[in-house]
DNA sequence: TTGTATGCGTTATCAA
DNA sequence: TTGATAACGCATACAA
């Protein structure tokens, strides 16, 4: 029956072992050209593919059509919990579509992005969802002038008209301000991520007026930038911040690993959280719940972060003109054990 | 110059911006057939591609030589945390051999499974890396009679030639149990994952074999299957483990999250870990020292296990012929705070 | 060393 | 409704 038994059949075997053209057996194959043919050969054609075990070949209708049911996603680093939340929100989004998602880590490198960048798109993603953006990011200003479809998640850049979905940071921000505030906190310091990202910068700036705002200490010096997001450089700035000798009963982390960073500095100098210095993370990921002591965090919705990107990113796909709008979903506040009035000495 | 500007420029622009014909061009800017072109051509042809950004489609090319330079890899779900250690350590391995990799969530669904192995060899991947393995599992039995070649990666099957990395499992609840009677532990219990999995027989497996070598209470009863890895499962496990009253005073879980259950449970009835009772989790995933109390756990070197899955994948595909040959990577003890020398009563 | 011709598997255009 | 033909972009056997 099969020319070739070893290699997998093609549209050519089911044409012929249906008695018909290729033509006539790929219309029938696919739903949407189903009706220019008539039940009868449809439903041979059907039986044969069926009988031969026949799998369309992707590559070569993406060459032909130069669409791939693909999209690419582009993020960090995958070990950081943040990721798999939305990328598994992008995915039930897409996957209800008949796309498919590729995922790539670039380590936050520029080169490396732009390498993966480029396969992607030499297998002709119909679109991108970037979780990478530096607010300095000449590659994404390339690709959106080269009219590459894309949605940030997570991110934005300024001066950039992309569609972008994220957490609402300033909000969650003033949130945690209020939080501390309310508890009798005067003196906060706040452990800011990159400020070279947008939201390392956006976070900074919305404590910044959150502090001035409820008429607290407004002192430049208790803001430390942490070269990374880490546990790390959590960590580092931590120790500067406690070396220098300020004084401050309360701490909002740029996000979680760094205000886990805090306290392993805790552990290190023997202070106690949240008796001598209260801690709030940003992101709320998996089994904070757990840990000693539970750490007060602002919550993002990461799923549904990548589920809106998805679905903006099919509208983006669907009509290319459409201009770019950005989404900013709310964050909450999740009290828990780090957080506690200051003691008055 | 570019017949086209809007589209992307292909080969043969470069061709034609280089005065040769398109099949020079392709020799030329292919390192393994450079050598047949003058370095003076090659020279012109590769100038031409820079200048225009060419830039090769993969898709094209696949579908020529029915190679893709990707390898698919089959996991479960990302956001447990057991695996984007496992992917950026295929990753690390197959990028420096110029390969990409396509990750796909399974949600241990039968179906979605197959759809997606499915979608992947429809996009001729070369190689699969598959980390959902069930004792059961006809679709890898089918794989492997279709000549698809594949790796396990922290899984294996029974009665199936194919090549495995995983860790020493055995080696691993070997020393927990040991470490757990060195304390004074008698009778001990343990939370098995799924016995669907391989994992998950495998560790309970090696329990019932600990707890003889060391004398200890061998009762079938303390051995509680949990449907699945989950928090959720393991705390369920816990609950229908006290309210048996059967005595006990250390439990070893399946993996890290079911011992997080197992904190759910202490927290709700008022016990307290390590003192009433010490728990011993799997896998050291992230920030388990920051849990209350820091857990006991076995590690697994997670990214050693993806990086060597994936040279034996690379193995595989340089010569098909290989026998399947399996790896155990060491496995070891680390001691934190949730085990200690049982209370007497 | 370079050019010619062909085909990978599919879909789209045109004609019958 | 179906068939013939061409083309997507590239790589390779063969000829020159």
């Amino acid at each position: 029956m099969n020319a070739n038994p070893s290699s997998p059949p093609t549209l050519r075997d089911v044409a012929e072992a249906a008695g018909v053209h290729t033509a006539t057996a790929s219309r029938a194959l696919n739903p949407k050209t189903r009706q220019q043919i008539s039940a009868e050969t449809a439903r041979r054609v059907m039986r044969a593919a069926e009988s031969l075990g026949y799998q369309p070949n992707s590559v070569a209708r993406s060459l032909k059509t130069s669409r791939s049911a693909t999209v690419g996603l582009v993020i960090p680093d995958l070990t950081n919990p943040l990721f798999p939340p939305i990328v598994r929100g992008v995915e039930s989004v897409l996957e209800s579509e008949g796309y498919n998602v590729w995922i790539v880590n670039t380590d936050n490198d520029a080169e490396r992005e732009r390498a993966k960048i480029e396969s992607l798109r030499s297998r002709q993603v119909e679109g991108l969802i970037v979780a990478t953006a530096r607010l300095e990011h000449p590659l994404l200003r390339q690709l959106h002038e080269q009219g590459v479809t894309m949605v940030l998640v997570n991110r934005q850049v300024e001066d950039l008209p992309i569609p972008a979905v994220t957490g609402d940071d300033a909000t969650g921000i003033t949130l945690a301000v209020r939080h501390l505030a309310e508890l009798g906190h005067t003196s906060i310091a706040h452990l800011a991520g990159p400020l070279g990202t947008s939201t390392g910068r956006l976070r900074a700036r919305a404590f910044r007026h959150a502090v001035r705002d409820h008429e607290l200490r407004d002192d430049p010096a208790l803001t430390v930038e942490c070269a990374y997001w880490s546990e790390h450089d959590g960590a580092a700035a931590m120790r500067s911040l406690l070396d220098d000798r300020r004084d401050f009963t309360a701490v909002v982390a740029g996000n979680d690993l760094i205000a886990l960073g805090c306290y392993d500095v805790f552990a290190e100098r023997g202070l106690s959280c949240p008796s001598d210095i209260s801690v709030i993370g940003f992101n709320d990921m998996p089994f904070l719940d757990k840990l000693r002591p539970p750490l007060t965090t602002v919550a993002v919705p990461h799923h549904e972060l990548g589920a809106e990107a998805a679905r903006m990113l099919l509208d983006c796909i669907g009509d290319p003109s459409r201009p770019a709008r950005s989404l900013l979903l709310p964050a909450t506040l999740v009290v828990r054990g780090s957080t506690a009035p200051p003691i008055t000495h």
